[in-house]
DNA sequence: GAATATACGGGATGAGCGTCCCGTTTAGGA
DNA sequence: TCCTAAACGGGACGCTCATCCCGTATATTC
């Protein structure tokens, strides 16, 4: 391989991952070649579709994310293990506007990514999970697409005002309520 | 007015109300045009833009929530009648994928929507919890954001798979985080 | 029953985007 | 220095859509 197309394969790289961090995933294949100083033929020699962007740059992120959840199931207990990364991946999907969209499902299938990178995210995540659960510290009804979708939830807080305080307080509100174990229903007056 | 005008005016609605609900607002006009047995002109020249026809279905929509959130109030002390509206809206957005994606904010602005049909979403929302967060059954840090991002994290749910019994569980999950008070940071040993 | 304002259908238009192609340039070895 | 495989740029193409337009059809009025 030659010297010039090493290195505008990781410009080309580089620049993509900051665009979609500010701009989100729907950011034109064309804008990233711009920022990156080159032409889109090049852009998409490298990575014949957007798609193979996204996973070269997602599967970067994931191996932080999973060596993240296994530094903190190694050296924590299961509940906190699970919660402190509950806020980490809040955190990380907070300054990366592509993150967040693919965690919302927007279009990509993050999971499949990580998978085809040698990475298991949903694997790492359902042990951290299920070992919070046992011992006691996750209501034991909770499952994964539920502390998904919950993330999502923490995520979405964002587009109204990212807001550092705010986020703290809705991942609060999520941990407080997957501790909990059952609520009333004041209206029908039956328990959930 | 020419009788088949407003006929097909009819039309066009009934078809992007039920085409939006299943399917979303991402459908095409021309598909919504199909469905009402309609040319796409047709469409056009009785809502010149997309998004004046999201515009006539979701006043109607709203105007049913703000009567529901009013009667609620009216009916049941505060707390109860926050975490139902909670529900309710949780429940009318999981029948209806396009009043999830309003919610969402995937492209359309539907307090602003609501407010030039008259009715101030906003306000109301902002109301019920206001007087649940008086009567201490809502944490006093929460604000409409919040519950509108936490309203977002258990529609979210629905993605992988629409489930009523995981529905319950996230307002549950979510009810019980608004009403408790504080947690604390396992890992950084802090009160958040 | 004729005249006319209204409404209809669906093709034309134009914008935005991903992908592909090809004439041109250049790196790197002989 | 020269040659060639590799890489480059950016325009062409194809696709999806929303919106507009206009020739045709029809409801309504007198």
């Amino acid at each position: 391989m030659r010297a010039d197309g090493v290195r505008n394969r990781r410009r080309v790289l580089d620049a993509a991952m900051a665009a979609f961090a500010t701009d989100g995933l729907s950011i034109p294949v064309a804008e990233v070649a711009r920022r990156a100083g080159v032409g889109t033929g090049t852009v998409s020699r490298h990575f014949p579709t957007k798609e193979s962007l996204y996973e070269a740059i997602v599967s970067t992120r994931v191996a932080e994310i999973v060596g993240r959840a296994e530094e903190l199931a190694a050296t924590h207990p299961p509940g906190e293990a699970f919660y402190a990364f509950l806020r980490y991946m809040v955190d990380q999907a907070a300054e990366n506007r592509g993150l967040a969209e693919a965690l919302a499902g927007a279009g990509f299938d993050i999971e499949a990514a990580a998978a085809s990178g040698g990475h298991d995210l949903a694997g790492t995540e359902a042990g951290l999970l299920a070992r919070a659960q046992e011992a006691g510290a996750v209501r034991p009804d909770v499952t994964t697409p539920d502390v998904k979708a919950l993330i999502v939830g923490c995520l979405a807080r964002e587009q109204t005002g990212p807001d550092a305080i705010a986020r703290n307080r809705m991942v609060q509100i999520v941990s407080a309520g997957l501790l909990r174990e059952a609520v009333r229903d004041p209206v029908e007056d039956v328990v959930l």
